[in-house]
DNA sequence: AATAACTTTCATTTTATTTTGAAAGTTTAA
DNA sequence: TTAAACTTTCAAAATAAAATGAAAGTTATT
């Protein structure tokens, strides 16, 4: 005899916010930074600090700093309700924008540092038969040169709407 | 008066591998992974494991393990000589390849899996009139849509060589 | 200006990840 | 088959990263 197991919500929610954290952590953004997105973006409603924290089962501290790192990576808002002091959370829900956001920041606080490094790199001084050197060199020309290419591809695909790009991308793919 | 200060090769060298091991654990591999990887880019010989637990001053164990799972990853060779019974290691040097090695290995490692929970998840139990439900099956059924593009965009990727993405990048963002 | 309703901070604790290195394992050669 | 030359393992130690929660800070209300 056959038992068909389906999943009740509760299960699929923790399944998915547990899914979301490590997802997200291992695309570059922490994991609970991530699991509190996930809840926000499954609430139909906003939540407060508060429920996040009950929810989720975490400290204050660590659900505010959490709640105002994924408002400075833009993929959480803040809003207010009248007549109430409490701060509510609302999620990107876009996942195209969630994806563009990160890649936006990673950008920023990680591809543009190295960029400046490698550039200064090149100019390292030394003896131009050495072999040391020359690789040394050459592979920093080399990776400065994917990484410019790849850097130029994020920043023109975060410009493209999804569509865009996809389309293209599958003309591209033929 | 000015000071002009050029880096020496050994500044240069040390500031390198500390850079990639950083934009390495960032990416996805090991910050140990990555300066192994960082040392035998720049080096014009092979190198012994321990050549390379002496110059990044870590212990045969961590060599050993680092070493492998660069192999693993399709990012270093092991190279035999004739006549001599230790084992040599050469770094791929072509960071396109490299690139895309990782990415396949992430596609792999974090996306085959999180691909096939989401189709679980869109299977979860409940009320389709019930907004928390519906919001969670809107959830995964969006990501799903965006991972998919993503994977199928990255898979191509992969097949294709730099100069061919390139160009075909670069006519797409015109 | 005192209180209440919240938010933020940060020294400490907890948890997770990496590294170590001695011991065990393996392979080759005499 | 023994010994030497190497490689691999893994429990324990070190380090790094994340979370806690009480205390301090802020803002609105009476």
């Amino acid at each position: 005899m056959y038992r068909i197991s389906i999943m009740k919500y509760n299960e699929g929610k923790d399944k998915f916010i547990q899914a979301w954290g490590t997802l997200g952590s291992s695309w570059g953004i922490s994991r609970t930074m991530a699991q509190v997105h996930a809840l926000l973006l499954i609430s139909p409603e906003v939540l407060s600090a508060e429920e996040i924290m009950e929810d989720l089962k975490i400290s204050r501290g660590n659900a505010n700093m959490t709640i105002r790192d994924l408002i400075d990576w833009g993929l959480v808002y803040k809003e207010l309700r009248a007549g109430e002091r409490k701060e509510f959370f609302r999620a990107e829900k876009d996942i195209w924008k969630v994806a563009k956001q990160i890649i936006k920041e990673r950008r920023k606080r990680e591809i543009e540092p190295i960029l400046s490094l490698l550039e200064e790199l090149k100019k390292v001084e030394g003896n131009k038969t050495d072999k040391k050197h020359k690789a040394l060199v050459d592979a920093v020309t080399n990776i400065e040169s994917v990484v410019d290419k790849a850097d130029f591809a994020l920043e023109r695909a975060v410009k493209l709407d999804e569509n865009a790009l996809v389309g293209a991308l599958f003309k591209l793919f033929k």
